[in-house]
Parts: C-alpha cells; sequence; structure tokens
DNA sequence: TATGAATGAGCTTTCATTCAT
DNA sequence: CATGAATGAAAGCTCATTCAT
C-alpha cells in the first residue's frame, strides 16, 4: 500500500491537512485490509495518530469516510492513466502500454482492487452517491475508441471491437488473477505471487490481447 | 441464488439433516449478501427457521460456518464442471463449452462470486484449512490439458499454451464484469446486467479467448 | 483427586448404578475444579462419558447434582474419622491421630476443600436443604469432649477446651494452608506444595496443636 | 463491605476517578458474593451506575477487572497491617495485636476473604500476571521474624518459629473460621456469627498462638 | 434406561457514535 | 481544532434445560 509522501512543494501543510490526509491513508489500508464492514473505526484513528472524534468531525460517519477513500483511490488512477497519453502512441503500442500499466498499476495498489469488491459487495452504493467519480471515467474509453479506430484504418486491428468490452477485458484478466490470488494460490497449490509467477502472467495476458486485437 | 431442493427419493429427510441444510442455505446467501463481517448470525438462524443456538451446536462458530458454505460452493461448481465431459468433444467445441458454462454459472450462482471475494478478503484463511477442497480442483486442469494437447495436435489450436493460465482468463473474463458490474456500471453509466448487455459480453469472451486459443 | 474403584463385593453392578456413580465422580471433578458456577453440564457428561439428559434424570438439575456431590464427600470424610477409633487411643495419641489424620485427608482430597469453598461462596444453601448431612457430624465433637475429658482428669490436657474451636483449629490450621496454596506461594514466592514443605507444615501444625492442648 | 468514601481534600475528583473508583468497589463486592464465574458484568454496571461499556472501556476484561480488584484488596490489608507499627512494640503484645488485627479485618472485609477463595481455586492466576501485588507481601514476614527473634532473646519466646508458618497459622486460625462458617454453622448446628461466637472464637486463637509462641 | 435435537434467556464483549469541554 | 469520557444497541456465543423418541 502506497504510504503518502510529503509534497515538496508546499513545505509544512497546515495541521487540519495533514490530520485530514492521515486519515484517509489509515483508513484507505483499514478498509482494504478488512473491508467495510470489517474495519475498525478506533484501529483507524489509532493508526492514523488522531483522536476518533476527529474522524467523524471531518468525515462524519464510516460510510462517509469509505467514500471518501473510494473517490481518492479512482483519482489517483485516473490520474495515473491520463499521464500514459496513450493517444500519442501507434495503436499496438497504446493496446501493449495499456495493458502493462493496468497490470503493474494493480500489483502496485493491491487496496485499490480490495476497495473496489468492497464497493461491489455494496453495490456501489457509495459511488452512485458521489458525483465526483462519474465524470472522471469516461475519457479512458473515448481515447480507447480512437486508438481501435487508427488501428482499424491502418489494417493491422479487427474490425468492430467495443472499446468498453476491450477495457473490461484488460482489467479482468490483470485484476481477477491478482484480487484472487489467495484462492487461486491454495486451489492450484502453488504460489501465483512471486515474481516469476507475475512476469509469466503479465506475457500470457499481453498474447490473450493482442491475439484478439490484432487482425490475422 | 439457488436454495435446496428436497430430495425426492428420501421424502422427509432426519430433521438435523434439513436444519443442517436450512442453516447452510441461509448461511450462503447472508454470507454472499453481507460478506463474512457484515453477516449476521441472527440473521441466519432467522432466516433458516431455526434458534441461533443450533447454528452452533452444529457448526461451532461464524467462521466454521463460512467454511463450511464455501466448501459446499465449491463441491457444487466443480461437480458442475465434470457432468460437461469436456473430454469427449471436439477441442474447439471443448473450450466454447467451458467458457459458456462457467459465464452461465456465475450468472446463476452470484453467491459463489460474492463468497470467493470474501475469503479472498480474508487470504483464503478458510480454504488453507479445509483439504476438501482442494483435492477438487486437480482434475480440471488435466481435462484442460488434453483439450490443448489434442487441438495442438491437430494443427488448430496455437502451441504452449498454459492451461492454469487459460482457465483463470476464461474465469476472469466473466468473473470480473459480473462480480464488479456494479461499479463498472456505475462509472460507464450504462446497465451491465440487461439481457442484451449480457450476450455482448458472451460473444465478447468467446472471441477473446477463441482468438487466443486458435492458430492463425 | 480419588477415582471410584469398583468395589470387589458386588462383580457388576447394575449399568444404571454405574451411570450415577460415573455423573458423580465427573461432577465432583469438575465442581471441584471450576465451581459451582464455573462448572459446565456439558463437560460433567462429557467426562462420565453419558448423555447430558442422563444428567437430568438422576439428578433433576444442576443444583441437585451439586448437593449430591457435597453429600457423598461429606459421607466420605466422616466414614473414614470413625474408621480412627480415636475414643480407644490415649488422649494425647488421639490428638495427634486426628491432626495427622485431617491433613493427610485435605491433601488426599483436594476437592473436598474446594467443594466446601463453593459451599459457603453460596451461604450454605446445598447443605441446609440436605438433612443427611447434618446427622454425619456430631458424633465427631462427642468423641473429642470424650478424650479431651480423659486429657484432663489425667492431668496432661488443659482445661476447658472447647471441643468444637479445637477442631475447627485442626482444620483450619490445614485446611487454610492448603486451600490457599496458590495464593500463598505467590505471595511468599515459594512452592508450599512440595513434599519438604508439606513435611515441615504438619510439624508446625502438631506443634501448635498440641502445645495448646498439652498443659505446662 | 466497605464503601468508598469520597475524600475530603479534592471535593470533586475527575469524573473518570470516580467512574473507575465506583466499578471497582461494584466488582468486589459482586465478586465477594457470587465469584469470578458467577458474577455479572450487568449487575457491575448497574450497581456502579455506569454504562456496562465503561468498564471494557477501562479494565479490558471480566478477568482483568478481577485482578483490578484483588490487587485493590491487597493493597488496602497491606497498607493497613503497616500502620500496625508491630516493630514497636513487645513482642508478646506485638503478636496479641497481629491476631487481633487479622480477626478484625477478616470480619469488616468478608469480602477479602471471598476474593482470596476465588482466585485459589482460579490456581492464582490473576496474581500471577501481576508484579504489584507479589512486593507487597514481603515486609510483614521481616517484621514478625524481627518480633520472634526479640522474643526470643528475651527468654520468653519458644525457639526457631518460622515466621511464615506463624503468619499462616494466625491467618488461618482466624479465616477458615470466617470463611466456612456457612458449613460450619450448618453441620455443629450453632450460629458462628454472633457477637459472643466471636468473641468466644478470638480468645481461643489467641489461646492457640500464644499457648505456642510462649516458650513453658 | 437412554439419547440426539433443539431452545430461551442471558452471557461477555464489541461497535459506531455522541457528549462535554 | 481537538479530545477523553461515555453510551445504546447489538454482536457472537454460551448455558442449563427440555423435547421427542
Amino acid at each position: 500500500m502506497n504510504t503518502t509522501i510529503a509534497e515538496p512543494a508546499e513545505p509544512r501543510p497546515r495541521d487540519s491537512d495533514r490530520s485530514r490526509q492521515q486519515i484517509l491513508d489509515a483508513a484507505r489500508d483499514e478498509f482494504a485490509l478488512h473491508g467495510l464492514s470489517g474495519a475498525r473505526v478506533d484501529r483507524i484513528a489509532a493508526s492514523a495518530g488522531v483522536n476518533k472524534r476527529l474522524i467523524y468531525y471531518y468525515f462524519g460517519s464510516k460510510d462517509d469516510l469509505f467514500t471518501a477513500v473510494l473517490e481518492a483511490a479512482y483519482a489517483d488512477i485516473r490520474t495515473a492513466e491520463q499521464e500514459l497519453h496513450l493517444a500519442e502512441l501507434p495503436p499496438p503500442y497504446a493496446i501493449r502500454r495499456l495493458v502493462e500499466f493496468t497490470w503493474n498499476y494493480y500489483i502496485e495498489h493491491p487496496e485499490f482492487l480490495s476497495l473496489l469488491n468492497s464497493e461491489n459487495l455494496h453495490k456501489a452504493r457509495h459511488l452512485e452517491e458521489s458525483k465526483q467519480v462519474r465524470d472522471m471515467n469516461t475519457p479512458l474509453i473515448q481515447t480507447l475508441e480512437q486508438i481501435l479506430e487508427r488501428g482499424r484504418q491502418a489494417g493491422i486491428f479487427r474490425a468492430a471491437i467495443n472499446p468498453m468490452q476491450l477495457y473490461i477485458s484488460i482489467a479482468a484478466l490483470a485484476y481477477f488473477y491478482l484480487s484472487n490470488n489467495y484462492t487461486l494460490s491454495s486451489i492450484f497449490g502453488s504460489n501465483l505471487m512471486t515474481h516469476k509467477a507475475h512476469s509469466e502472467r503479465l506475457s500470457h495476458i499481453c498474447d490473450v490481447i493482442l491475439g484478439y486485437v490484432l487482425s490475422d
């Protein structure tokens, strides 16, 4: 899980901002580790180093805190995605880069996967009430659509690929392996989290996605 | 969620068996709906129509009950898989049949997906202690390996496909879409659970998997 | 704790008697180990090797079972005391023998001390309702009274010794040391339950009691 | 049982201290009355006039609360003992004073006896984990040793008296009579708790102890 | 005589949340 | 902006006891 690094631009942020951020960081880790119901406000307060009451002062309730954590998590990945500048790459490279980015981001941010699982258990109840997140997500699909169109026109991509389906598949192939690695490891009796296993999986995913996207 | 059907052979099963099964069914639904931490033993007892004490009499603890539910869930899907008789089909049909079965099973058993998510949140703690489940899972990979080998020898399948990776990918493409449908629907602003969306997704998955498996 | 030995006179006691006795033995140990409130009917049934329901069949309730255990315990010690034949001994030997018997009986029957403690915690509620026990206890004081009188007439015993006070003191000096040995050992930082410590304590008790009883 | 008296110096102590003390007082009485297993946290909360949750907030668990009660009880009696200034008295007076103090303290603090019984039932489990209590108890034995030595040098005390044995005996003669008074009363058919019975017992104890300690 | 199934009541403990300052 | 004290509600779990056979 990433730990927040003090931004260099603003040398000493106001204490209130620091407390707020520490709560958010602690909450993200706690929610990721135990789920929404399993998370304990006490533990969040303790590991954030603040009084429990302060959590309510800033965030109102456990559920609202979860919403805030979720919004921050989405903001992070969407920001990172936009910095890929996929639109400027040749289509096959763009696809491969998106695959690799997705894989690596999920590996580096296991808490993101866990938070999404929790949110789905709760039927996206928190997301539904947050407009902030809704607006963040469209640009990616548009970018992907343009890439697919360019690839098709160049005669190297298969026709009629649905960008949303492709995006979901790219995410799925990485997400499921990583999110379900405990049960899969247990069932198949092999550790899926070694470096070697990771690199094999990434190869496989690239093969699958590019095998689908590229025309014969 | 499936509800247990009274076996026709034995018209009135011994009460203890019925109580046990009613608890298991109610627990499965409760755990699927609320996760392990969010599940309430009181609610399980109420919806099973038994005294709460009986749950502890039969299963010992909430965690042990979860383990029992998980074991039953795995037994169900593995049994269903074996009834596909994949080994007797021509390789491409076998793959397609496995894809379709997986997709349909997940659709008909959303509780299975949810239970697995919960178990992964808890790092497969319950599965690790259950040998029963471990032994169930190897045959499938062996069957898949034989299918891939036959396809390769017939010159229609790509060489060097790892059966475990393939199985995980087949599961992933279905699982992620269905398990994360709430957040995905929310983000993309479109309902992923309509009949039409389902049939489009299944088509897409078949395209992806067969596009990968078939040699050019 | 003593375990019941099958009486040789009656080679095969009826099963019902055996079950009854096994429950009593198990209950005695359980009550001694955990007190009345801490004792578990389940554990008694398990260690008696009988169905829990049988305990209620024979004894009616946990409290009635405790009463039965208590009655048996008193019957045992009173029987043993009467076999000392103190009345036939020279007074000083009689006193010493009673002291030694008391000490040894308490050492061999720690459960007796524990049961008495429990009964006192409950203000002798069970004893009060059992006439059986009341009648058992008078003969001892009468015997003691005669011994003291004989000793006084022989000019070797102090005058005006109250037999009940003496009996209580003999019991006290042994009982307290053994019953409270855990706290005493903890407080004084020395193990009071070694053979050496036991023999020192017995010497001390004899010195105290005989120092009191004997005239200067 | 003693009830805590509000200190006059600090007219309104901080609420937290008062709540803590009220819980301790209520717990002491409840544990003394019902033992550890028989004690009910609900009753403690009710009679302390605080919310049940607060007990766990301050003491963590029922067992830890029992430990705290025990520590306070030992602290009380050891403090009282030290205020006797036995070392400054002529040896025979010192012994008599210790006997009388012990007797009176046990009479005024029946809960102390009951708590010790409970702790012994649990094999001094709580005491073992509390170093606080361990350190309190040595000074008394040392004081007693000096008194015995002074008496011996003055030619009025018996030689070679073990101070720990003597202390245990003094305690035993009082403790057993009072702690077991219910069963003794029931068995002997006479009320041991009247004023007259008390004063007779104290006389007897003094006779026994001084009869032992004084040289002929 | 014996038992497996079942339970109502109540246990200790936990939790998110609020009060008072 | 911050906090120690306090709580109502409910959680998981336990217990002596009874039911049905």
